[in-house]
DNA sequence: TATGAATGAGGGTTCATTCAT
DNA sequence: CATGAATGAACCCTCATTCAT
């Protein structure tokens, strides 16, 4: 690689942290591309070299950092030897909720973005995107051996009620903490997945 | 009431009906305070005269409105003679999804907001704001004959999974149209139901 | 008096106390009319039945706490047995200096407003206007027995000399604080006289 | 120096004489931003990359505007060859005044701000400040051979009698114009002098 | 590629003034 | 006389975007 091309990923780079670290921490309405200019050492038309705006950064962070979640969840998964299906989606809802819980202002920033619409998303580019570890997540439910009425629903269930309840749960500890709320969570999870069997 | 004061409440309820127009076709970042008092027909200093700022006029719409939806859904259960605890709290559902399917602007603003701050919130201050009726419904939970490990929880989850499901549902027909995804999800919620039971 | 006229009165007395309170602990131009209205108790529109603006009433309060200035120097001047017309003049200036270093902001509203066209217009309308004591000052002047070159300018120079030190020795102790820098003042003000003097 | 910063140099420049000229034809008060810019022939945003708001221009116009006076009296003393302390203190009094005269919009910008807080001030800063020549003035007094009490003091009570004094008879001819003043205005200052000598 | 000065539309907000009651 | 809701022009200031260098 070129010593203007490892320049210019050192920009983006640049860029995209400082932009994660304002949105994170005062929002995204209230960041300018002034700020994040400023913070990242960069003039103000190199901004507009490698983002078209505000929210074409924001979206190119959520992608990359929500798929760094799931990539770090399905990894530690692979490191267990859990087969069960029910024990491999709770260890990977947990997992994802610990990262969550280190990180409170990841959770606030991808929030409630985290649904199905980007999920999905991921989940269909997954071939063609090396960062993206969704795609595994959805095998373990095609290939279990367990059948199910309609994978798809179920997953997007689970994963809209994790997402949903972690969000109060982590940020507010509304209506209680997580740790007190995980075992709730988990039984929920279970019964879930059971009802969906056929 | 004297005159004026019908005038005023009619200039109050011109710029939230108005601005509820806006912000749902075009979102609140979008919506100027100059365009809702043009399209409300009142001079730009009548706003303030009414509301602290753009964001001042959201809470208040969002409150209003969610407190509206569960007053429709409570009053049209009563006229039910459904008794089962599963049942009730289904019936609501399905009504609150129904009003949201007929009205799908709705749907996307208060959207995710629905969620379990405004509902607590709301159901503390249920006694004194005659406006709402979130607390019909935490009582059909805890005068229920049948015990739950923790009814807080389960109410919470419950509203979590349902208002975060639908919204994918209902506006982007993700992953299924919410007429196919119903049967899923109300399965789901007597199969959480049981999961908590004593 | 009418019960009315008592009260219009009250009105109008109201907002200038109201007024001069707020012009010298914020300033004139932070102060707003709704300021002054709100605190003064009466409606909005009220205050232009007896102020055509802002400025009409900071002019008004000028002219009126000015002139109370002098009438109360003035009449302790006339309690005291002095002839001597250096001493007159001197007791005059210790006595306003006092009245100033007494109430600070009173100072501050009426600065330098306090100076050569105020206190001349004043000293002509003095005939009708019962308000003012300016003449009885400059008679001391022209009816001593001793000639000076011109008068007027003598007691021009003099009350410039002494609004002028005193603002910045009162409000800001700067070069020194009143009563350092007043033995220098009166030394000066008596070489003063004395330079004029045929 | 590059062609942008000769640019930027132009700017500010057009943008403090455009202030300078509007603060001074219709006051601080009636002067908006938008006059300015539009004077100046450049856009609103461009104000906000020179000055802070529209009192950080005005401070920055004083201070400007008030050292070149100095700087000018204090270049044409040094043309004289005037020894005898008063005669070089008149001297700088008469030219002062005499720009004055000559630029009455300027007396009535400066106006009496040009009083002791500022003089000190830019006496203070004098040593790091190459535009300020306050300090020269201030030798005179102290490097004179004779002594006075408070060399401070009484440069003090000259500043302040000239300042306000001239104020009243250039910009109203009150009490008179301020030739016929002139000779009751210098004087008095030697008497003053005289009267502080030890 | 990178810069950053310049832009100017449009944002939110204020407030003196009016006028129907 | 007194009110105070309504007005809307004008304010200050921000900031995304452009473009000459």
């Amino acid at each position: 690689m070129k010593k203007t091309d490892i320049n210019k990923k050192q920009k983006r780079e640049a860029l995209l942290n400082t932009a994660f670290e304002l949105f994170t921490t005062q929002g995204i309405n209230k960041t300018t591309i002034n700020n994040i200019v400023d913070a990242a050492g960069v003039a103000k038309g190199t901004f507009y070299l490698y983002f078209k705006d505000k929210y074409d950064i924001r979206n190119k962070l959520i992608a990359h950092k929500a798929s760094r979640i799931f990539s770090v969840a399905d990894a530690a998964l692979s490191q267990t030897g859990l087969t069960e299906l029910e024990d491999r989606i709770i260890f990977l809802a947990d997992n994802i909720i610990g990262q969550f819980t280190e990180d409170k202002s990841l959770l606030g920033f991808i929030s409630k973005n985290l649904s199905w619409g980007i999920f999905k998303n991921e989940l269909i580019s997954s071939s063609e995107n090396s960062d993206v570890d969704f795609y595994n997540i959805y095998k373990i439910l095609e290939h279990s051996p367990r059948a199910f009425k309609n994978p798809e629903i179920l997953l997007f269930m689970i994963v809209e009620l994790v997402s949903s309840t972690c969000y109060s749960s982590i940020l507010y500890s509304e209506p209680t903490d997580i740790e007190a709320f995980k075992p709730y969570l988990f039984d929920a999870i279970r019964e879930l997945i059971r009802s969906q069997e056929i």
